[in-house]
DNA sequence: CTAAAAATAGCACGATCGTGCTGGAAACTC
DNA sequence: GAGTTTCCAGCACGATCGTGCTATTTTTAG
């Protein structure tokens, strides 16, 4: 309940600073707590870094995986996952995920380890949401559907950097122009 | 002199830990240096942090965009940069461009805007390399070169998920499938 | 209503942070 | 070789870090 709570706030307050620059004296500031109260509801830093890590996972199932499962299978679910997925890339203070793979992907440990599975996840959901549309016979049957993904994924992280950092308004324009020639390159 | 080694071995360290993780004191332990002997160099952390930005800049033009400018104009002066771009990525500890931009993509401040006005040049650099393409005809004239240079970033963004956090062996090989399919989308 | 359990605050600890000052060693200038 | 300037170590400072222990308050159970 209150731990949900210190969660979501955590997860807010990390997107800013990064997993590591989040630090106990300033979270507990901001949830109105002491920072042994807060800490107790974890045993350590690292396993409240975990829990936000975790909690992020799920509203990004919330916000981008679920309302794109909700559309139909092949190619318009492709495209709303990319939809959805800009949103979520617009949060403030940026996207948890990006933040962790900048911070952990040289650092060994849990939350390396972890940060890793979750962007597996990732890949994996933009490449079953591309293999719908294999089966759909939208996509040829030789289609190598982690390729989709890996340039997909590209699109993204390209529209977030031009979008969040250098503020061009043609961002968003010009992920979809990108997206629109991967989809005819792949039904020619 | 002095000032330059240590530099380095921030731009060194900084790779690992991100430019807030960096501490004067680990520096120092680093570079065998005092605490208070290093601090002299710089006058405060922050500028500290703006010079390893911009010794790592010196450092990817000389491994990057110098290279690249040997190569001829046009397609194969763009294939260039990919190759020595994706090179670059596999430094120990990561990018720290892309450290830099998780850090501070919503900070405001001297570091973020130093950040930014570097990542612009890393896209114009793109861009003047694809209008290099198209003066040599070899792209059509109306072509929109800041798409490209997105593409491009996002392929290469993509391809260093790929590699460095996820460990996909194919990761080179589906970036140049991409490369190769915006390279002849634009000259259809 | 009482007893057991969980949540939170107070306080203290050693460590490390960024930042200054002060003095001596080293390098350069004439 | 003497004098001046630059470099660097020593040391100290207040602040904050993560982490525990000990009460005290709040909630839950019987």
């Amino acid at each position: 309940m209150t731990r949900q709570a210190i969660l979501d706030e955590a997860v807010r307050m990390a997107r800013y600073s990064g997993l590591s620059g989040l630090t106990i004296g300033s979270l507990a500031a901001a949830a109105d707590m002491s920072k042994s109260g807060l800490y107790a509801h974890f045993k350590s830093k690292e396993a409240l870094q975990l829990a936000c890590m975790q909690r992020n996972g799920e509203q990004f199932i919330d916000e981008v995986i679920r309302p794109a499962l909700a559309k139909p299978r092949g190619i318009a679910r492709l495209q709303a996952i990319v939809e959805y997925w800009m949103q979520w890339y617009s949060h403030p203070g940026g996207c948890l995920f990006l933040a962790a793979a900048a911070e952990f992907d040289d650092l060994p440990g849990p939350l390396h380890d972890f940060m890793a599975s979750e962007q597996r996840d990732l890949l994996d959901s933009l490449a079953r949401i591309a293999a719908t549309a294999v089966s759909q016979g939208e996509f040829p049957e030789d289609t190598d559907v982690f390729q989709v993904a890996q340039e997909v994924f590209g699109i993204l992280l390209s529209y977030n950097w031009m979008s969040r950092i250098l503020s061009y308004p043609d961002a968003a324009d010009r992920a979809w122009t990108a997206f629109n020639r991967l989809i005819d390159s792949l039904q020619s």
